[in-house]
DNA sequence: AGCACGCCGACT
DNA sequence: GTCGGCGTGCTC
């Protein structure tokens, strides 16, 4: 830290503050100075606000005006190369700075003073009345050394009530102290215990130990199919940055996943890891955010947004699941932790391992022009291999109408029951039907506050809407004709699947697996539990099914309508549904029996399906590819989606023409600027959605082009408008 | 984000 | 005459 500036009592230093003001302010350093990037909290206004000294003053303005920082925080300083992340991320999202600082301290009560709590060890004092209680109270502290446990804790390893305890407390034998509440993580052992890989495997492992031992950045994509060990393979990574003394990330796209992947990385090095996501507690982030910066952690494993935590020296970050769209935030700060990931370890010289089944078109590019290496798994592990994968032509079935499931996959369903094996059947829609429609007059139920129709969920005998979440219940007159008793569910959704398996299979225990039928994620961890242990005969699922959850007496997959996405607008349509398959397919057969997977198709012709089927992935890839590069459009151009919303329809067409009209910034650059439209949904809680478009060349500078661009509007408080740089779709 | 200042409608 | 509506602008 010798490098770090340093600023005298008195000295202008400008702050960040995380305030929406799209620049720093200037104070006076504080009794005793400050370092830059210290965490501050500065007087505004008639308020206290935190903030990071940023650097030298600024000045230009009225010095009289000038205050004096308040202290300085006791957490470990900003590092540079996070300000430089932050700055970097900044003008790639074209998101203030303030907004960026307030990601990076999304850890509540910073300036508190460091919390304590009671913690109890042994103690010196001799006393007469040993009862059994009292023994094993002492045995536990013995047991542990000079260990010291909360009142809680220590009553429940001996088996006492806290009373024992504090009357130990009396007599001297046991000793009560304070102690901060922030404490270090338990250590993890590299090599706590060992795993036993396959030739592939240890190969595989190998790449990235070397990778991660070596000094500077690097990326490499970790290829492979489900069931292969990509995981253990990646704990090796994680490993060998531990023999470092540096720290590792691991990010997660689903906290549902985090449990399981808790208890591994126990099993691999003996300690449970720091975790971050939406469900920690606020006392525990604030633990895991400071032990971050003093080093008190060695791996974190989290959502997207633990990649701004605070580390001091971080040696690797691995993104699981790199495809998974939820890496894209898609409301605040929009941001691809996967892209920033790779950012923010170029600047820290760390490296970064992106791991998938199906990697998305973007980082297959990267890693086929040589920026990122790139290993691969390719057999399952144990004796299971990846499933026979059939299609349905559905031209041909007699299907009666109202019903989802055919003859062929009945007859497959039928089949798994009698040799009490697992079937999964797969329906990317939640609910009971996607539209309710009066068979009187044709009228579809709205949303009142979105232009989405409402989706009936029978379970909750309400309709809902999926944009906004409000409900209704089911009208029993048609809203529009008043018409009583003609009001009919139209398509498939889960729980109209679940219906239908139900008469077809009287017997058979079903199990639904739709993301709104679980409040929490424990009850969901609990409930795939019981699946995975064989406490059913059927799962019907959504998209969470396809993610990362092992069911080994699965043996056969079925996908209800392998055509969903494949048509529209969207250029990412055919990888996501490539990849979607790809992964429902891969939950079939992964321990000794060779599963099945069949899909229902319309067009089993349709180069998508046929690439899944045929299981030449790379041919799917450098088809996509050639394609995409044809049409400009990413990896192979740069785009941008421009957002505006207003509840009054006319002020946000009005300015989204005109910023259309007057588009020369963006001529200068050879961009092209298409629309404004209205958005998919143009009315989304009652607010009035456009979309603009923007495609340019991969080397123009297309973020400073948009900010010019931008600079020409005034745009009215009631408009919100947001620039989404790389857009995951294009609609 | 807050919180001030400031300029127009229905009330004691 | 005044209380208060929330549009606009500032915070070192």
């Amino acid at each position: 830290m010798s490098d770090v500036l340093f600023f005298h009592e008195g000295t202008l230093v400008t702050v960040l503050t995380a305030q929406p003001i799209d620049r720093t302010l200037d104070y006076k350093a504080p009794e005793g100075g400050c370092f830059a990037g210290a965490f501050v909290e500065v007087p505004l206004g008639p308020r206290k606000v935190i903030g990071v000294v940023w650097g030298a003053g600024i000045g230009g303005f009225d010095l009289s005006k000038a205050r004096a920082i308040l202290r300085v925080l006791d957490v470990a300083p900003m590092r540079g190369e996070m300000q430089q992340f932050l700055h970097r991320m900044a003008d790639y999202t074209l998101t203030p700075m303030s907004a960026m600082l307030r990601l990076a301290t999304r850890a509540p009560g910073l300036g508190d003073a460091p919390s304590m709590r009671k913690v109890y060890r042994m103690g010196s004092g001799e006393f007469d009345r040993k009862t059994d209680a009292r023994k094993r109270v002492l045995a536990v502290l013995g047991e542990y050394g000079g260990a010291a446990f909360t009142l809680g804790e220590l009553a429940e390893l001996a088996g006492v009530t806290s009373s024992v305890v504090k009357g130990l407390v009396k007599l001297g034998a046991v000793v009560e102290e304070n102690s901060p509440r922030d404490l270090p993580f338990a250590h993890l052992q590299a090599d706590f215990s060992g795993v036993e890989l396959t030739k592939e495997q240890s190969m595989a492992a190998t790449a990235l130990r070397d990778a991660v031992s070596g000094e500077g950045y690097g990326t490499t994509l970790l290829k492979g199919v489900t069931g292969s060990g990509k995981t253990e393979v990646y704990l090796e990574a994680v490993a060998e940055c531990l023999r470092k003394g540096q720290q590792a990330l691991v990010l997660l796209p689903e906290i549902a996943l985090t449990a399981e992947f808790l208890t591994r990385v126990e099993a691999r090095f003996g300690a449970k890891p720091g975790e971050w996501h939406s469900g920690v507690t606020m006392t525990e982030r604030r633990r895991l955010w400071k032990m971050c910066g003093e080093g008190g952690v060695q791996l974190v494993v989290g959502a997207r947004s633990a990649l701004f935590l605070p580390y001091r020296d971080l040696g690797l970050i691995v993104v699981d699941e790199e495809h998974d769209t939820s890496y894209k935030q898609e409301d605040g700060v929009l941001y691809n932790a996967r892209d920033m990931s790779v950012l923010r370890a170029s600047l820290c010289s760390a490296q970064v391992v992106l791991a998938s089944a199906t990697p998305s078109l973007e980082t297959w590019a990267n890693a086929e022009a040589g920026k990122y290496k790139r290993v691969e798994l390719t057999s399952r592990f144990g004796a299971a291999v990846l499933p026979d994968m059939q299609a349905i032509d559905m031209r041909v079935q007699k299907t009666l109408k109202g019903r989802w499931v055919s003859p062929a996959l009945q007859y497959a369903v039928q089949q798994r029951l009698e040799t009490k094996e697992q079937s999964l059947l797969f329906i990317n829609r939640r609910g009971y039907a996607p539209t309710t429609i009066c068979r009187a007059c044709g009228h579809q139920v709205g949303c009142d506050h979105c232009d989405a129709r409402m989706v009936e969920h029978r379970f909750q005998k309400r309709l809902m809407c999926h944009q906004c979440g409000e409900t209704k219940p089911i009208p029993e007159a048609c809203p529009k004709c008043e018409v009583e008793g003609k009001m009919a569910p139209v398509g498939p959704g889960v729980e109209r699947l679940a219906e239908e398996v139900t008469t077809l299979f009287p017997d058979a225990k079903i199990a639904i697996l739709s993301s709104d039928l679980f409040g929490s994620a424990r009850a969901l961890k609990q409930r795939i539990d019981e699946i995975a242990a064989g406490g059913c005969d059927i799962i019907i699922g959504t998209q969470m099914v396809a993610k990362g959850h092992n069911f080994p007496h699965l043996t056969l997959v079925g996908v209800i309508d392998a055509d969903l996405g494949l048509q529209g607008s969207d250029l990412r349509a055919a990888e996501r549904t490539f990849q979607l398959m790809r992964q429902v397919a891969g939950r079939a057969g992964r321990v000794e029996k060779k599963g099945l997977a069949l899909m229902q198709t319309y067009q089993p012709e349709h180069p998508v399906i046929r690439a899944i089927l045929s299981g030449d992935e790379e041919e799917f890839w450098a088809a996509e590819a050639r394609e995409r590069e044809a049409a400009g459009v990413p990896p192979y151009g740069r785009m941008a989606g421009v957002i505006l919303s207003c509840p009054d329809v006319a002020t946000v067409f009005d300015l989204a023409n005109d910023m259309a009209r007057r588009d020369g910034p963006l001529r200068d650059i050879d961009a092209q600027l298409f629309g404004p439209v209205a958005a998919p949904i143009a009315r989304v809680r009652g607010r009035h959605r456009v979309r603009m478009l923007i495609k340019a060349d991969k080397a123009v500078p297309l973020q400073k082009a948009i900010t010019t661009w931008m600079a020409q509007f005034k745009v009215p408080n009631s408009v919100r408008l947001a620039i989404d740089i790389d857009p995951q779709s294009f609609l």
